[in-house]
DNA sequence: ATACTAATATCA
DNA sequence: GATATTAGTATG
């Protein structure tokens, strides 16, 4: 009989040790009988016979995790703070039973055409491990990608892409399609079974070198990983939210290193902590140099000197692009007499109001009740809608441009890439002549022959109560002007009550970058230090308080660590649940980790570089 | 994680 | 006092 050590696959558990007929590799997956059911364990290290009756394991699987794999999870379970079963259940295993078919006939790929800039940076970076390709919206960068990722076909090696969101993919889809037809795939966590299925057999068998999709595509079991792009890797949607609360970027880093792939990071608004820490490879804007203006303007409402640009746009039988920073019909309803916003009974956040379903919604929750007509507490009637969301805006143009097609472009409208697709070819084919959404706008693809953008409400973003405020809206600036003009001369419109902070940088994000890290040195923030976050959340406030205060001092004691504060989450209460927070900064992660794991329980959750404090 | 158990709240 | 709900614990 042997004994094995094995880990519950996404579950909290520790380890379960388990007897077996039959020796059995490290890594191999198999069904444990645990109380009255069946989970899936994988297996960790053989062990002496323990001192209790270890039950058998009910069946060995066809599926294998490989020692580099559960190296990845071990790592990321360390220092993100989750059980190693959790981590290792972001990996799809290997299968035994799926023989990698003869690989495909690769010499015949046709790639595209390099310019002689793209050309050089192809050649810069083919001699580096590691590289972040700085470059600007609209410099080709996917060329470049493509071709790396043909020279890895070449090889016989295999991409990952990632990018971060999938609503991005269809077009992305289409351009690697049409140079590596059935080698490639697209990943993501919605896709169905069966998809994903057919997916994976394809993976197995070989016959899929390339998958591309989001943070969920970086664990896919692809044979001999040589490259692993991270596109628009200043994204913070790269940051799981739940556990493990890991970054696919700095994952994917650390898995090259593991598995001897090249990491290549790209974004023409990089991140602070890339910049610094990786070798930086620029790629500039072809010679084709557009013409773009840029006014600042003040307001925080759609007012007529946007009316009256985006109207002329439209009289000139032009496109427009509208940004605004809030989710469609976010608005809040809030009371004149007390100044208090109505908020969700259970999450200490303001209801959303939903017009056009005549309710109010948390967006936390989604608690949802009728719309108030009065003050709950002051009893004051009417209560007024605050802050401008798509909805809104959309009434107020549509009434005062007459004939003007407005296509929405927001997680409301936008909720398959379908719908995406549709809307995207409603706006080329000329059907639609503004472009009005939030933060999807950045994101998307490139819109040549948009003439005007307007972009509101970045004050919002730049007054967050977050040391990345200013990273966040100066990325969010460039991306979203960066859409327009492609072609053609265009316009810029900033609506904002601080038009120098833009000024400065406009058409220079690298100064922006160079001035923002002094900043950053200066307040020992990352990249300069390291910071974690404690999350405390209970139904019970009292009990919430007394943890939060008695990990505080248990860190008192590590002198190495600062405690740079602690008590109510912005977001006080969530789901009826109090929360607390504690936020943490080291000069290196090295003393973090090691007082965190002094201090970690049950009760609380570890965000190792936080990207959301609220 | 989840089945099982102990503890506590709810109710006629 | 019996039953429903919740909190706690061990699982191999």
């Amino acid at each position: 009989m042997f004994f094995y050590k094995t880990f519950l696959i996404g579950s909290n558990v520790p380890s379960l040790t388990y007897a077996s007929q039959e020796e059995l590799q490290v890594g191999a997956v198999v069904s444990v009988p645990l109380k009255s059911s069946t989970k899936n364990a994988v297996i960790i290290e053989e062990v002496s016979q323990p001192s209790f009756t270890a039950l058998e394991v009910c069946e060995v699987t066809a599926h294998y995790y490989t020692s580099k794999q559960l190296e990845i999870a071990k790592f990321i379970s360390e220092y993100y703070f989750s059980s190693w079963g959790e981590a290792i259940s972001l990996f799809v295993p290997y299968d035994k039973n799926i023989e990698p078919v003869v690989k495909y006939e690769n010499n015949d790929i046709k790639l595209p055409q390099l310019t002689q800039a793209q050309q050089q940076v192809y050649d810069a970076l083919l001699h580096k491990d590691r590289a972040l390709l700085f470059g600007v919206t609209g410099a080709g960068k996917t060329e470049v990608f493509i071709s790396l990722m043909g020279k890895m076909l070449q090889e016989g090696k295999a991409t990952i892409f990632l990018m971060p969101e999938i609503s991005l993919t269809p077009q992305m889809e289409k351009r690697l399609q049409r140079y590596f037809g059935e080698q490639v795939a697209m990943w993501h966590s919605k896709l169905t079974k069966k998809k994903k299925e057919s997916i994976l057999e394809g993976i197995y068998s070989g016959q899929v070198r390339i998958v591309a999709g989001a943070r969920s595509a970086l664990f896919v079991p692809l044979q001999d990983i040589g490259l692993i792009i991270v596109d628009e890797e200043h994204d913070d949607s790269y940051k799981a939210m739940t556990r493990p609360r890991y970054h696919a970027r700095d994952v994917a880093v650390l898995m090259g290193q593991k598995l001897g792939a090249k990491v290549l990071l790209a974004s023409a608004t990089p991140s602070m902590t890339s910049y610094t820490k990786y070798d930086v490879v620029k790629l500039d804007k072809p010679f084709i140099q557009t013409n773009k203006r840029y006014t600042f303007i003040s307001g925080d409402t759609i007012n007529n000197v946007i009316l009256n640009a985006v109207s002329k746009n439209y009289q000139r039988g032009e496109q427009s692009l509208l940004f605004l920073p809030t989710r469609g019909n976010f608005k809040y309803l809030y009371c004149e007499n007390c100044g208090k916003t109505h908020l969700c009974p259970y999450c200490s956040v303001g209801m959303a109001l939903h017009r056009n379903h005549k309710h109010l919604k948390c967006h936390y929750c989604n608690y949802t009740e009728a719309i108030r007509e009065s003050c709950s507490y002051c009893g004051h009637s009417p209560l007024r809608s605050e802050r401008m969301g798509t909805q809104e805006a959309i009434e107020v143009i549509e009434e005062a441009i007459e004939g003007i097609k407005v296509e929405k472009f927001d997680k409301d409208s936008i909720t398959t890439a379908n719908k995406l697709k549709q809307a995207l070819r409603r706006f080329e084919n000329k059907e639609s002549d503004l472009l009005l959404g939030t933060q999807m706008l950045s994101k998307g693809h490139d819109y040549a022959d948009i003439t005007l953008s307007v972009i509101m409400g970045l004050d919002h973003i730049l007054g967050l109560a977050d040391y990345r405020a200013r990273e966040r809206t100066m990325s969010l600036f460039f991306q979203i002007a960066g859409r327009s003009g492609r072609a053609k001369a265009s316009e810029v419109i900033v609506q904002t009550g601080d038009p120098d902070f833009f000024k400065s940088y406009v058409g220079d994000y690298e100064l922006f970058i160079k001035e923002e890290l002094s900043f950053l040195e200066m307040m020992e923030y990352p990249p300069y230090a390291s910071l974690a976050r404690i999350l405390i959340a209970h139904k019970d406030e009292k009990k919430v308080a007394k943890i939060t205060l008695d990990t505080v001092a248990k860190l008192k004691s590590f002198e190495e660590i600062e405690i740079v504060g602690h008590g109510k989450a912005p977001v006080e209460k969530i789901a009826n649940k109090y929360r607390y927070h504690i936020l943490l900064r080291a000069k290196s992660r090295v003393p973090l980790l090691k007082s965190l794991h002094g201090v970690d329980c049950k009760e609380i959750e570890i965000d190792m570089d936080p990207v959301e404090f609220s």
